[in-house]
DNA sequence: TTCATACCTTAACCTACATTAAGGCTATTT
DNA sequence: AAATAGCCTTAATGTAGGTTAAGGTATGAA
């Protein structure tokens, strides 16, 4: 567990190897999955990173993992003082906001099977090795309904 | 219709007076907005804009409007010769990330009057300009509903 | 071996929201 | 003044997905 909800997000995470999911809770305590970041992705609640309030947002490892981390002071400092991390960091929030912005749709727009069709065509790896608790939460269903879901599709 | 489906999207849109939505619609046809851009913001479909592949989205004034565009090749030539606009693009895109962020887990994690309570709070001026069925569509569910929502609702 | 824990599935019933259809209000056009 | 077109509302009926509860399976620990 890298962050916790009530807590300040530190720091900006790199994973090297494992895989891990940034989730918030209902009410009810229902975890809903935000994303998930596997080998070679970045991952944090940007929000609480540069705000320096308290996050809403857990981040926890779904694997034995190792990452590398850097605090805020440090990425700014990269950033005034070495040009191309701008850039860089530009180019990966551009990435996940787009991303983003297709899932919002998709969320909008299509039924459960649609969006599990699709995660699976586009998370191949991760479909693998995520238990369906996950996958579920991350398509916004209860892990009954997408056990619902997997019995009629006579897929692979 | 500064943007339309099957097209690509060949500028980043800046407002200076007037509102824009930004929206994908279903197999059915129902229209359903990702987002607004009033004063001062900037909208694109980003990604069709880098990819330079066709949009699945629009991007429409809902109101008269003035705007400056800039096209990719144009932006790419200030990204490269002036580093500032790494930096100023990329602390947009950290901001819409962010935004979006917070509204998926609203979506996964609340029902349509807190959505509706949230996004009143969120945007009152957006809230005063744009007719409910846009706003109905923002929050992904029926002009009726909100319409239900809002007579509950002793409110302001 | 037995127990515990976590995950997956099934099924009966329930709820939030969609759909359809109708009617009213306001603004613009003729 | 009448007609058209958007927007908002109300109400009935329908449906995707939630809830609850139960049982099944795999893994690992004692």
């Amino acid at each position: 567990m890298i962050l916790q909800e009530g807590f300040v997000c530190k720091h900006y995470t790199f994973v090297v190897t494992g895989c891990f999911k940034m989730y918030g809770t209902d009410e009810k305590g229902n975890a809903h999955n935000i994303s998930f970041a596997a080998e070679n992705d970045w991952i944090a609640d940007l929000g609480s990173f540069y705000s320096e309030k308290p996050s809403k947002l857990f981040i926890e490892a779904l694997e034995p993992s190792t990452i590398l981390q850097i605090e805020k002071t440090d990425l700014l400092f990269l950033f005034v003082n070495v040009t191309k991390f701008d850039r860089n960091f530009r180019v990966i929030v551009e990435e996940k906001l787009i991303e983003l912005q297709n899932r919002l749709l998709l969320n909008f727009s299509s039924n459960t099977q649609q969006r599990y069709t699709v995660f699976l065509e586009q998370y191949p790896n991760l479909a693998m090795r995520l238990s369906n608790v996950q996958i579920a939460s991350y398509l916004g269903v209860t892990p009954e309904f997408l056990s619902k879901i997997r019995a009629q599709k006579p897929s692979k």
